[in-house]
RNA sequence: GGGGGCGUAGCCCAAUCGGCAGAGGCAGCGGACUUAAAAUCCGCACAGUGUGGGUUCGAGUCCCACCGCCCCUACCA
């Protein structure tokens, strides 16, 4: 069907992907989206999130550059100089599944499909400047992720310790955070539940930084994403209170209610906790070892299950309550986390719902010290969690909770037994994979002097080419004993380099900064051009990234900052979050669930703008939404009337009034203009498509010159929505190459105004009449016209007129008793 | 359990400060063109805004309570 409908446009002339490569293969011979150098004009730095080469461009792809390409189309006919890079985010498990599935190595499978996106790319017809172009695999690339990695490691912000990762027992390989799927925590590639596992790990110590990235004042971002951002980061206020654990020692627990101290009638340790073994007395060790090691082998699924009745057992120690004595006992339950404050707590039964929940199942006193309003005296039927006075609490009872946080810190500070404290549940930041196709972590073992940096002279550290893939789950770096044997570069001696290699958001936490100077080989990019085009001025990517991506990258400027690299504290100044586009069967767009949508199928038969424009025009870009095809022949018949304006084609016989041309263009371009700069895509082109309809009907009425004013801003309007388009207009209505180079159409703001206007007649809020009336019309005359009107006599019949309202310019309301 | 978003015509979506519910498009219907169809062009119709209250001269818009759908998060002490 839809192919008749190309066909048949064809056979008369119109052939829009023909004519949209022409244009293609002249913008790129004239070097037309060739960074503007031109340093007296403002700069835009206008960024769409760094893809990852998949194999082939899908329309997802499209809903998230064309939109970012028009609006920085637009900045540049504004009169900005823009810089609009695109690069690919080349590293990463898929290239490796593919590898030890078909025996292609991740390099070639990952450098070929960059070729085909990148020809892919530049069918969409947008202004990316290729030149910049960054790719993450190539060691010019990685060799600035080890140089970044060794900057962290003198600087102390990057570690070495135990830490349990995401590992898939099928697949035998840890994952990637993204790759674990769902709710229930399954490996996306074979749908295995993924279990913990503990290996030493390379980790960033982003939590030195987590006050400093709850503070957005200097960004302009959506309110959404700062708020995951700072739900993510999790700050909470408290106090750390030393209890001491009988034949161990002390340990310390976090709590936000110093204020129930008095209440704590037990206290739990997490399974992981070192404590846990050395405080166990002997009669309780087999049960003690046997719940731990259930726990250990839980899945995170079913751990974490909300549900579930909380477990646990006593250790048969005991510990002492700092603040009045008492010996309380030990228990090990997995409620408690090891990765959460300091993975042991006081349980204050009364006043927390999980400890509630713990004591009751296990007869354990529930000793109210907050009074809840109003309260009796009595054993409470719940946990009570909100503020009262405090009660059994020692010389702190009638005090109220708030104030008994204070002083009850203040009195542990005083004996030392504790402090105000601040917990983030932010965790320092992963960056081992135990995986071959990423970035060589730049750190050798040696037997003598440990854990040794290589120097930043060697840099890089290669990835051998000729690693050999099996699917055993480890790396083929393991293997390789040409990469795995080095020399200590401290002593000398024979050494083992790190097998690890380093998460793929590494690199994408400050590509914007190697786009600068993609080829620099005196530090990750170039300072004077960072002078010219820092920070960046419009990001635009999908809010899925929002506790990943962007929280790396806005740490990884911190310190970048910090080393002196940079002189802001942010890299993106303004944010903007477009929606995802579903499947035809609303789900998201997988091949496994076969409902990927190929652009490649409606750019042959449409031509890219209409898809382009088809996919600004379906509804706020922040929305998203189903894929529906169905509309996009309505967007291509937009354009193609559109080109008709100044082709010729069939004339139209519409009715409209041609001494309105004037107004309805200055109209046109100030509705175009203030959709564009918020991002309303879809009522621009609306716009845009109204403006068409009224151009095709007043065509033939209207004098050469008016006309060819009214195209010439018309044309400049449409060209950041497709630039093909608007190109061929341009040159057809003999105006010289480029019409992407003019400037942005001004308008006169007088001309807008009508002279006439259409007031509205309510009686009592209902509509009754339209009148006719000059736009100057004073609220006297305009009460009077209203009065006038015979519509309104019956409604207002004998009643007695009480009111009247006069909203200039709109209407008359008339209140009748 | 917690947080966020969205409900307007058969469908996708518009609607400035609360002021004519409709800009645009899809699908539908009628007409023109055609031997006919497609394409193209012209025109037409269709909802009172998820439900129930409230504020107001006036509510799609503001407030309260529900219903439905979607997304994120998950024992965070």
């Amino acid at each position: 069907m839809t192919d008749r409908v190309s066909e048949a446009s064809r056979r008369r002339g119109y052939d829009p992907a023909a004519m949209e490569g022409r244009w293609q293969e002249q913008w790129a011979e004239s070097g037309l989206y060739k960074t503007d150098e031109d340093l007296r004009k403002p700069k835009h730095y206008a960024l769409t999130m760094l893809p990852y080469p998949s194999g082939d461009l899908h329309v997802g792809h499209w809903y998230a550059m064309t939109p970012s390409d028009t609006r920085a189309r637009f900045m540049r006919m504004q009169g900005y100089r823009v810089f609009f890079p695109i690069g690919f985010d080349a590293f990463g498990l898929p290239a490796e599944n593919a590898a030890i599935r078909n025996g292609i190595h991740p390099r070639k499978w990952t450098l070929s499909n960059i070729e085909r996106m990148r020809g892919q790319l530049k069918s969409m017809g947008a202004m990316f400047d290729f030149d910049a172009e960054v790719v993450t695999c190539e060691p010019e690339y990685y060799k600035w992720n080890q140089w970044f990695f060794l900057k962290f490691f003198e600087k102390g912000l990057a570690y070495r310790d135990e830490a349990p990762v995401d590992w898939c027992p099928s697949c035998n390989t840890t994952l990637a955070r993204e790759q674990v799927v769902g709710l229930d925590r399954r490996c996306e590639r074979c749908g295995t539940p993924v279990i913990k596992k503990n290996l030493a790990q390379w980790l960033f110590k982003i939590t030195y930084y987590a006050e400093e990235l709850l503070d957005f004042s200097g960004i302009d971002w959506p309110e959404r994403v700062k708020t995951l951002q700072t739900n993510w980061i999790g700050r909470s206020e408290g106090a750390e209170a030393v209890f001491d654990i009988e034949g161990y020692g002390p340990v310390e627990v976090f709590t936000t209610r110093p204020d129930t101290l008095f209440g704590a009638t037990f206290f739990v340790l997490a399974p992981e906790h070192p404590a846990v073994e050395r405080t166990t007395t002997p009669d309780r060790e087999a049960e003690v070892r046997e719940y731990v090691e259930s726990a250990g082998k839980m899945s995170e699924i079913d751990r974490t299950d909300v549900t579930r009745r909380k477990t646990g057992v006593a250790t048969g120690a005991y510990a002492t309550n700092p603040v009045n004595g008492e010996r309380v006992p030990v228990y090990v339950a997995d409620y408690v986390l090891m990765a959460y404050g300091t993975g042991a707590i006081m349980a204050v039964p009364a006043h927390d719902e999980r400890d509630f929940e713990f004591a009751k199942q296990f007869g354990i006193e529930i000793r109210t010290v907050i009074a809840p309003p109003g309260w009796d005296g009595g054993e409470l039927a719940e946990a009570y969690p909100g503020e009262g006075t405090m009660v059994n609490s020692g010389g702190f009872d009638g005090l109220s909770a708030e104030e008994g946080k204070e002083r009850v810190t203040g009195w542990l500070e005083e004996r030392g037994t504790g402090h105000a404290a601040v917990t983030y549940r932010l965790r320092d930041w992963l960056i081992s994979r135990q995986r071959y196709w990423g970035t060589p972590i730049p750190i050798v073992h040696c037997a003598a002097c440990g854990t040794v940096p290589v120097p930043e002279e060697d840099l890089p550290v290669r990835l051998p080419e000729d690693a050999e893939f099996a699917p055993t789950g480890e790396s083929p770096l393991k293997r390789d004993e040409g990469f795995l044997y080095t020399t200590c570069p401290r002593c000398g001696g024979p050494a083992e380099r790190e097998t690890d290699t380093m998460d793929t958001f590494m690199d994408s936490s400050w590509y914007q900064y190697r786009y600068l100077s993609p080829h620099y080989d005196d530090g990750p990019f170039d300072p004077a051009e960072g002078e010219k085009w820092l920070p960046v001025d419009q990001y635009t990517g999908g809010i899925e990234h929002a506790v990943m991506h962007l929280l790396y990258t806005r740490f990884f400027t911190k310190v970048m900052r910090d080393l002196g690299l940079v002189d802001f504290d942010e890299p993106m100044v303004r944010l903007f979050n477009q929606g995802i586009i579903l499947g035809e069967d609303a789900e998201k767009m997988s091949k496994s669930r076969g409902n990927v949508v190929n652009p490649q199928e409606f750019v042959d038969r449409y031509g890219s703008d209409a898809l382009r424009c088809f996919l600004m025009f379906i509804g706020p870009w922040d929305q998203g939404g189903p894929w529906d095809g169905s509309g996009i022949g309505g967007v291509a018949r937009f354009l193609r009337r559109a080109l008709s304006l100044v082709a010729g084609g069939d004339p139209s016989g519409g009715q409209a009034n041609p001494d309105d041309l004037e107004r309805r263009t200055a109209r046109t371009a100030r509705k175009v203009t203030g959709d564009l700069r918020a991002f309303r895509f879809n009522t621009t082109l609306a716009t845009l498509m109204e403006h068409t309809n009224y151009l095709l009907a007043v065509k033939s009425e209207v004098g050469e010159a008016r006309w060819a004013e009214a195209m010439n801003v018309f044309v400049r309007l449409l060209a950041p929505f497709a630039p093909h388009h608007a190109e061929e207009m341009w040159t057809l209505m003999g105006e010289k190459f480029s019409v992407h180079e003019r400037d942005w159409p001004e308008w006169d703001e007088s001309l807008i105004q009508e002279e006439e206007i259409t007031l509205i007649v309510q009686v009592n809020g209902k509509l009754r009449d339209r009148v006719t009336a000059p736009a100057d019309i004073s609220e006297e005359a305009a009460k009077e016209l209203a009065l006038a009107s015979e519509k309104v006599q019956p409604h207002v019949g004998e009643g007695e007129i009480k009111k009247v309202v006069y909203v200039p310019g709109r209407l008359v309301n008339m209140v009748v008793a």
